[in-house]
RNA sequence: GCCGCCUUAGCUCAGUCGGUAGAGCGGCUCACUCGUAAUGAGCAGGUCGUCGGUUCGAUUCCGACAGGCGGCUCCA
């Protein structure tokens, strides 16, 4: 028997071993019960890969990331084996891993119930106990078609396979089934040695299903074969699959902390917000307690700007319809703008963007070269048709707010300005405590009529954008395809308290608007030249930042932006006029104080402010009214008794001051 | 826009195998005046999302529409 070398490779250490030909690989981890697959010189492998000389084998544990995805997508062909089991007619489509978890897409005649997914399950677990082997076998394309000639959408996958390099172009999660280079099946195996079941799969998978130690199916819901609106829809089930027990509930009761953050949910709880139907879907209002939050953002917005040499602007939300005619965008958004209103033979629609606006504002005079950089900004409130599928709380609405700005600059400033902007938006982010950022550059691609301009503009245009945001030091992801059609754009994408990411700020660069609109100014040799403009709103939208905000800090907002600062909780009703007057100092500092004057027992009162998630609570009892003080209470349980009123409110004062979280 | 599910009091939710409904919280009134997350009692509150159909009779069954939820597609 002939003997080969291999390497093996844990936590950064290597142990060169010699063994046999014919060695597996899951021979290597037989002391390792968490290793479910092998890295093969940088590529995933099944644990019965059989080593050759020379080879660098890593074990890939189960709760590893690499470890997830496989454990997810063999959950994934066990839930595909067991509705393919319940439903016979089930046709197979794709079935990748995603963050969190996988699904699989089928399609069935009648749409999977919660009781199917129940029926599912169980399954599952039958399968999961019956302790299938997943084996792989090498198949040519011909031989696959053969096999799976009653999978349509499987042969689909093959044939798109042989004509295109990239997998992952074929279509969303696609690569997960076919991959560059051979084609493979997997055969489940039985205790028998019978072929239970077969999937085209790239691979790689766990060595039997019993390696699944706990998984949950999530919902199901309609998804595009191929992630195209213009194919039918198949049923595509939603499952999550974790390395214990103990990780799957973890996760669960993650999805059950977020779902406290909703922002829909604290909005009504918190008395923030609401979506009256009589309005229309995706139409909000703000309660007086959002109403104040709402303005202090603004407020501190509009200083901040001001303060980085933009002038506030104002302007209105209706417009005939030449005006987006000049700007470009009719043709490209018609169909996602409210439709007209045919008034004085002219048709007006509701605006959805400002730039038109404040172009003409620009354009009102004749501008010199010595006014650029000219900045202008405003709220602007815009309105756009949102396909009723999308509407989603205040991160997708009909009607929004932009914190929109337009920096007018010479060619040659624009890079600066995009800098000067990119830092400005990352500095407004932070002062509302989300500090954990990415960037997104979003460019054109080969879909070229989609985009205006030459390649040259494009070219330049994008440059400026990259360097600015390398410039940041944060991390930079492509956005291919992603631009405007006016020019490329920087997203900046906020991490939140758990997370999660979200886009909100945008910088784009424009040199099709000041064209359309014959924008020009007077050089230093006295020619006249086109600006170019930076298009750029910081929160994105107040409203979605606002939804954001609610969910980053699960309603209990730090002090300066709290719709009630402090509650003042008397302990008998013969302390009211004693906290009355506390009030009347606080007011008189400008913090936002209530005294609870129910009838409602103190403990009552507490539970009350808590809920509301009131940061200060100021209680005061025959001892504090005798020490001329007053007791803190604060969200998070903490007290701090006897402190005297004076001391008091300047505490208060200072945290709101300071934007502190407490 | 597409697929599925949902819509009963301000909120959260029971219920009616077709004979016009109930709880808790919240609100109001009264009593209680209390030291760090729910005092007690009483009262009020619903054309069961809207419109149509079936039926002697519809909140309940069917259809359309509106709104919501979860996805897909989209997202200037």
């Amino acid at each position: 028997m002939s003997e080969i070398k291999v390497v093996r490779v844990h936590a950064g250490e290597r142990q060169e071993q010699t063994t046999t030909l014919g060695t597996k690989a899951w021979e290597l981890f037989k002391d390792q019960p968490d290793v479910i697959a092998a890295r093969v010189a940088g590529e995933l492998k099944d644990l019965s890969y059989e080593l050759v000389d020379g080879d660098e084998v890593e074990g890939v544990a189960i709760d590893s990331s690499d470890g997830h995805d496989i454990l997810r997508h063999s959950c994934a062909h066990v839930l595909a084996q067991a509705v393919q089991d319940l439903y016979p007619d089930a046709k197979l489509g794709i079935g990748p891993p995603i963050k969190d978890g996988f699904y699989y897409d089928f399609d069935v005649e009648t749409p999977f119930t919660p009781d199917d997914l129940a029926k599912l399950e169980t399954r599952m677990r039958k399968i999961i106990k019956d302790n299938q082997r997943f084996s792989r076998r090498v198949t040519t394309d011909d031989d696959a078609r053969a096999e799976l000639a009653h999978e349509p959408y499987k042969l689909e996958l093959i044939g798109l396979k042989s004509k295109v390099a990239d997998a992952e172009s074929i279509g969303e999660g696609a690569g997960a089934e076919v991959g560059a280079g051979e084609l493979t099946i997997y055969d489940n195996i039985d205790r028998n040695g019978e072929v239970a079941w077969k999937d085209l799969c790239r691979g790689p998978h766990l060595p039997t299903t019993k390696r699944i130690p706990a998984f949950k199916l999530m919902r199901s819901a309609a998804a595009y074969w191929r992630g195209d609106e213009k194919n039918k829809q198949l049923q595509r089930v939603y499952g999550t699959a974790w390395e214990t027990k103990e990780a799957l509930d973890d996760y669960l009761h993650r999805l059950e902390e977020a779902e406290k953050r909703d922002h829909r949910k604290l909005g009504r709880e918190l008395d923030l917000f609401s979506f009256p139907d009589e309005i229309g879907s995706g139409l909000v209002v703000f309660h007086p307690k959002g109403g104040v939050i709402k303005r202090e953002m603004e407020d501190y917005v509009r200083l901040r700007h001001i303060e980085e040499g933009f002038q506030y602007v104002g302007t209105p939300h209706i417009t005939k319809e030449g005006l987006f005619h000049t700007s470009g965008h009719l043709p490209y958004f018609e169909d996602t703008m409210f439709p007209p209103m045919e008034m004085e033979n002219s048709r007006y629609f509701l605006k959805a963007m400002n730039c038109p606006m404040h172009n003409l504002i620009f354009r009102s005079r004749g501008r010199s070269y010595r006014e650029l950089p000219l900045r202008l900004f405003e709220f602007g409130t815009v309105y756009r048709y949102e396909k009723s599928g999308v509407v989603h709380g205040l991160t997708r609405v009909r009607g929004l707010t932009q914190d929109d700005s337009h920096s007018y600059v010479m060619p040659e400033q624009a890079p600066d300005e995009v800098k000067h902007l990119l830092g400005f938006v990352l500095s407004l982010l932070r002062d509302f405590g989300l500090d954990d950022f990415y960037l997104e550059l979003s460019t054109r691609d080969d879909s070229k009529d989609k985009f205006m301009g030459t390649d040259e503009q494009w070219e330049v245009a994008t440059k400026v954008l990259e360097e600015a945001a390398v410039e940041t030091g944060l991390e930079l992801v492509p956005d291919p395809g992603g631009a405007a059609f006016y020019g490329p754009k920087i997203s900046v994408q906020a991490r939140d308290a758990i997370g999660r990411t979200w886009q909100m700020s945008t910088i784009q660069y424009d040199f099709n608007q000041p064209e359309g609109f014959g924008l020009e100014y007077v050089a230093p040799d006295g020619s006249k030249q086109q600006p170019v403009m930076i298009h750029s709103a910081k929160f994105g939208s107040i409203e979605r930042f606002f939804g954001v905000l609610v969910e980053h800090y699960a309603g209990a907002f730090p002090p300066w932006l709290a719709p009630v600062q402090v509650e003042a909780i008397p302990i008998a009703e013969r302390h009211h006029d004693y906290l009355y007057d506390v009030a009347r100092q606080l007011q008189a500092r400008g913090i936002r104080v209530e005294v609870d004057d129910s009838d409602d027992r103190m403990q009552k009162k507490i539970r009350n402010a808590q809920l509301q998630k009131v940061p200060f609570m100021v209680i005061a009892g025959d001892q504090d009214v005798e020490a001329g003080a007053v007791s803190f209470r604060y969200r998070d349980g903490r007290q701090d008794n006897g402190v005297p009123v004076a001391e008091a409110i300047d505490r208060v004062a200072a945290a709101i001051a300071s934007r502190e979280q407490v």
